[in-house]
DNA sequence: ATATTTTTTTAGTATTGCCTAAACAATATT
DNA sequence: AATATTGTTTAGGCAATACTAAAAAAATAT
């Protein structure tokens, strides 16, 4: 049981994203976007995760995580998503101000009390953003979805998470009346800059770019 | 409005508790007691937090907090004592499990946090512990509480606070029944070693020590 | 195939917070 | 008053995490 710092965990959370995104052999550059550090800075850390094997690590080449330090990711993401719900629910947050915070909280090392917060959230399995929550062991309940943009004329679903979960991006969806579990129809698609026409809850009409619609993502129903 | 990382705000809750238990100039030993760091360690500190003026640091001396760092420290203590009560009103904690979580929850930066979790939890104005818990403005309701040991023959009392918030102790109430809110009345006092007999809710018969009894605090009725 | 650009690593530095060992100051003892 | 003891500070060092500047490797363009 190896033990990892706040900062560790923080970039082995990012690479883990990054494999998600799936990219193989993760670059230091993209780190260093991700983490906004230098990539001097990413190189260092990448030496010191790579020693306690939670990466694989090949100067030059890239990084790929381990299944241990897939392990260790998931528990932060887990402890990170469950204070954002418990900021939510419990604390009346908004859902664009709880990802600095719970950024900060998911570092508590308690086993006990995030077993408790589970339990006292009624084991919640989604985040506020719509992003799953993996249980005790890692496991993952993924939920197929599709960003906005790629459905169909005429297609419909429910909007069920968000890819972007910036304050600035959140407070968008908040004034044009997109929430999570909102019912989506597309009602026209322009073919010159990829901007949609949507119906939503079958009441309101909304006209969105490409650029917001790729980072709303859907239950096609 | 300066800031102060987590190590400067736990020596300053420390240089305040230990102003508060009366002693005035408050030496470099008593700290590094009290944090468990040596005394090299908390010379530097204590030059830090001089030069963000939350203390008044004359070498040699020892050192008394300002005003401004009452201020700050107090907040620090709202904040440990408030997660304290989420801990065991909430998530179920025991009394004696939540001091080391604590003791990283209070360093979470976010005023709107601390708002939102003294909303929820209904404005406490005691912890666990029966520590005051002080307000937004640094207030706090102090009750006049007294060791157990100092009450004289036949005198009785209310618990409502301990004095040492150890597990070893906690777990040792929590054996012999003693709770805060408890009701006591000194049956006996053994002048040999300082000991007690207390009667605990006009039921049950206990003895302890001085030592004991130095650590429990009560309203005296 | 060579030159240029981009990416990544290394070298050297800063800050924070801790340590040990040694020096220094204040206090107590003889 | 001199010496011993205790308490405190300074000096120097280490680990973690970040930075800038320079060097090296890899990728791309000519
Ligand atoms: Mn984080
Ligand atoms: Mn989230
Ligand atoms: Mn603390
Ligand atoms: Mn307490």
């Amino acid at each position: 049981m190896i033990k990892l710092t706040s900062a560790e965990e923080n970039y082995l959370k990012a690479v883990y994203h990054l494999s998600e995104e799936g990219k193989k052999n993760v670059s230091t550059n993209d780190i260093s976007a991700e983490m906004k550090t230098k990539p001097a800075s990413v190189s260092d850390m990448l030496r010191k995760l790579s020693d306690k094997k939670v990466i694989d690590y090949r100067k030059y080449y890239g990084v790929n995580i381990t299944d241990e330090g897939k392990k260790y990711a998931l528990q932060v993401i887990r402890k990170h998503r469950l204070w954002e719900v418990f900021l939510v629910e419990k604390l009346r947050f908004a859902w664009d101000e709880v990802h600095e915070v719970a950024e900060e909280l998911e570092h508590i090392k308690s086993p006990i009390l995030i077993q408790r917060l589970d339990e006292f959230l009624g084991h919640p399995k989604f985040d506020p953003h719509g992003d799953p929550i993996p249980d005790e062991f890692g496991d993952v309940k993924a939920r197929p979805r599709l960003p906005l943009n790629v459905l169909a004329l005429n297609d419909g679903g429910q909007i069920v998470a968000v890819k972007d979960s910036s304050a600035a991006f959140l407070r968008y969806l908040d004034k044009v009346g997109a929430y999570i579990g909102a019912r989506v129809k597309v009602l026209d698609k322009v073919e010159f800059d990829g901007s949609l026409e949507i119906l939503v809850d079958n009441k309101k009409t909304l006209f969105m770019s490409k650029d917001v619609a790729e980072n709303i993502l859907v239950l096609q129903q």
